[in-house]
DNA sequence: GAGTGGTCTAGACCACCAA
DNA sequence: TGGTGGTCTAGACCACTCC
């Protein structure tokens, strides 16, 4: 066997030896010391290699308990998720968009539910119809703590929610559903489609710190997809 | 300042200069070597928290060009897409699955075009109706390189073909899409569900050593959310 | 050419946990 | 309690690329 060299050649031998069942599903693989020695490297790049497979699902690892390979191997993809404008630019579209609606109101008890807020605590409803080359793409419906907005509160007329916030509020954690649905008839109405037809739901809420930022649902266009690889 | 012990600690102090805009979005950060006296630690403790934002879309670094906070921000999530078996079972229920049709025929067009395969190679086609606590899950539909099958070929009535692949051709690469369609009969009728309905699909094509495995698409239960975190 | 990040080394200490 | 992975160090060389 050549010596691999660099930590990206050590995974692709230790992949290499996965899938020819050198090392089954489940088995304990030797220690980072073994591999070390025996690929004649230091330790640090064997971890380097192991630590990406873990992060990938490939290989799980446990201190004392050492490295097994995958029993259920759960392919990992990661997604990209961009600001709506940079996702239409990408696509080689302009981007344009229009608020249709822009209150102060409670919002209904799941929505609060799902930021963790009583539902008697009034926030900002916006509701965004995003163009691609002047044709509809997605609406964007959102619910906004207005505690993250600035006394002068933005013109969201000029720069939408969306990139307002990803601007201004970087960095927070939160949850993502996907899922299909029929279009209600406010959305069908703003993306020019019948009521009922199947559309792609992004449901996103946001906190940063436990505080809770916005919960956001955007009705794609059918025909909308979301791409990405393995 | 107290200094940050721990290349977690590292990021979450980049993290928290970039939220106070001490570093603006765009703007170059300082070199590793700086931070690393600045913090009073080793280079490759610095780096190994940098690296960790530039893979999460927080950093942008370039050789001699140096580190820069993202302009854009995109948000980067990892997705979990286990054995469909296992998905199940985490949500407690039991997992069983009935084989509709399993024939040899040629793909349509666009399957052989996804997969990069000649339209007049014949592909194993499989129609499996996937069972949560004996109610319709999902319908998979397979088109599947009948060039990966061992010669006495598995029983797929025993083991489904989506688990069968994934314990016998392990780490290949892919790409997958989800969208929102309107059902169609045949899904429809297996699912106990009404033609038209939108539901959620997975598509997803498969490689391994660029030799086409498989193409399929998973039609899910109305109601099927896809679920991650930030 | 010079300065950046990317990587590797040889060694060390520590947290954890199955035996 | 010993062996495992997780991390850190101080130093080094290299690849890349902007100037």
């Amino acid at each position: 066997m050549t010596a691999p060299v660099g930590w990206e050649a050590i995974r692709a031998e230790v992949l290499r030896r996965i899938r020819v069942r050198d090392w089954a599903p489940g088995a304990v693989i030797p220690s980072e010391t073994d591999l070390a020695q025996e690929f004649g490297c230091a330790r640090a790049t064997v971890n380097r290699a192991l630590r990406d497979l873990a992060q990938a699902g490939v290989l799980e690892r446990r201190r004392r308990a050492g490295t097994r390979v995958a029993l259920h191997p759960v392919r990992r993809a990661t997604l990209d998720i961009p600001v709506i404008r940079a996702e239409v630019e990408a696509r080689g579209q302009a981007h344009a968009f229009r608020v249709l609606k822009h209150v102060t109101a409670l919002p209904p008890p799941p929505v609060a539910a799902r930021l963790g807020i009583a539902p008697a605590a009034p926030l900002r409803h916006i509701l965004t119809l995003h163009l691609a080359d002047g044709r509809p793409f997605l609406v964007e419906e959102r619910w906004l703590n207005p505690a993250v907005l600035p006394d002068p509160a933005p013109d969201f007329a000029a720069m939408s929610v969306n990139e307002w916030l990803v601007m201004n509020v970087p960095y927070t954690s939160g949850d993502i559903a996907f899922s299909a649905e029929a279009a209600g008839a406010v959305e069908a109405r703003a993306l020019g489609i019948d009521a009922g037809a199947a559309v792609f739901v992004t449901d996103r809420t946001t906190w940063t710190d436990g505080m809770p930022i916005t919960a956001v649902r955007l009705v794609h266009v059918p025909g909308y997809r979301l791409h990405t690889s393995l």
